[in-house]
DNA sequence: GTCTATAGTGCGATAGAC
DNA sequence: GTCTATCGCACTATAGAC
């Protein structure tokens, strides 16, 4: 994250990193698939509140509102991170390669809560797509919170995104 | 196309199509950004569809629904490509590189019909999530049709994925 | 067209923990 | 003595500079 803040992603190389961190190159890609993974790795906490979220969220929810429970089961985790998730989404903000890392994660995200809405038998194709509705969800909320202005919150994003997504599914 | 099918992808270095095609890799690389972008480039017409779709849709549509008609606009074209969509995403499907580059192409569409719906007067943050929704319709519905048992008709498919979404938004 | 930097891999050597 | 982490080095392919 100094690198990356001070040079910028591209103009810092995997040797850099390994050097700052007392290390050598092939010790990096023992730890990491690729150069982005850095930035990526650590995650699989947020992926299990999302899925625990999900799994306990009230037996008569609406399948996009049991999503919606696992994103603010999720959302939790983000008030203790910090300045940190501001200062990573700036990096992946300026840079293409980690853009498409960060949407294959999500991509991820919604596979996993596809899973666990089918656990709560919710049947193919539609929990598949409220999985992926619940994504956009909180990629708009999300994007919101890391750009806007000052400090939001998170979980009232979320809620708003939601409500909003119900208002544009229905006939005007 | 021929080179992946017959080594994969990752076994087809850019020296080797540039050989097939009678060019050098310096020449390939004139023409494509990366080795990727050769699978995608020439979409431009879907995204153009796509947004014509959008923008031709009745104004009384409800925004999601306007996505519909779009994604029904381009669906028209890939009942003339034949095979190639299906051979395509097989190659596709085998490459998670290629999966990250489809994904951010699928997120410039939705990029797009959130500015076509913003010129029907939709605001935002409504604009840009019914985009992405009308996104993982489109990705749910073409899942089915690439990997699907047989010929299955891909507008119909779309259909039914958005009538699932509009289902599994609202409490049971 | 040439030349170079960097990402990423394969393999073997080495050193330290238990 | 075994197991594991790091290292060193050679090598290929992408990608970009000139």
């Amino acid at each position: 994250m100094e690198l990356f803040e001070e040079r910028g992603y591209e103009d810092t190389t995997v040797a850099d990193i390994a050097a700052r961190a007392g290390l050598t190159k092939r010790t990096f890609f023992r730890y990491f698939a690729d150069k982005r993974e850095v930035l990526f790795s650590g995650t699989e906490v947020l992926r299990e509140k999302f899925v625990a979220g999900i799994a306990a969220a009230p037996a008569d929810d609406c399948p996009l509102d049991a999503i919606a429970a696992g994103l603010e089961a999720m959302a939790d985790l983000f008030d203790e991170f910090g300045e940190h998730p501001h200062k990573r989404q700036a990096i992946i903000a300026a840079n293409p390669e980690l853009q498409e890392r960060e949407l294959i994660k999500l991509s991820a995200y919604a596979a996993a809560a596809a899973g666990a809405l089918r656990e709560r038998g919710v049947a193919e194709p539609g929990a598949s797509l409220a999985a992926e509705a619940g994504l956009a969800v909180f990629r708009i909320a999300f994007e919101q919170w890391t750009s806007g202005p000052e400090r939001q919150d998170l979980h009232q994003l979320i809620r708003d995104a939601l409500a909003e997504l119900k208002a544009v599914t229905v006939p005007a």
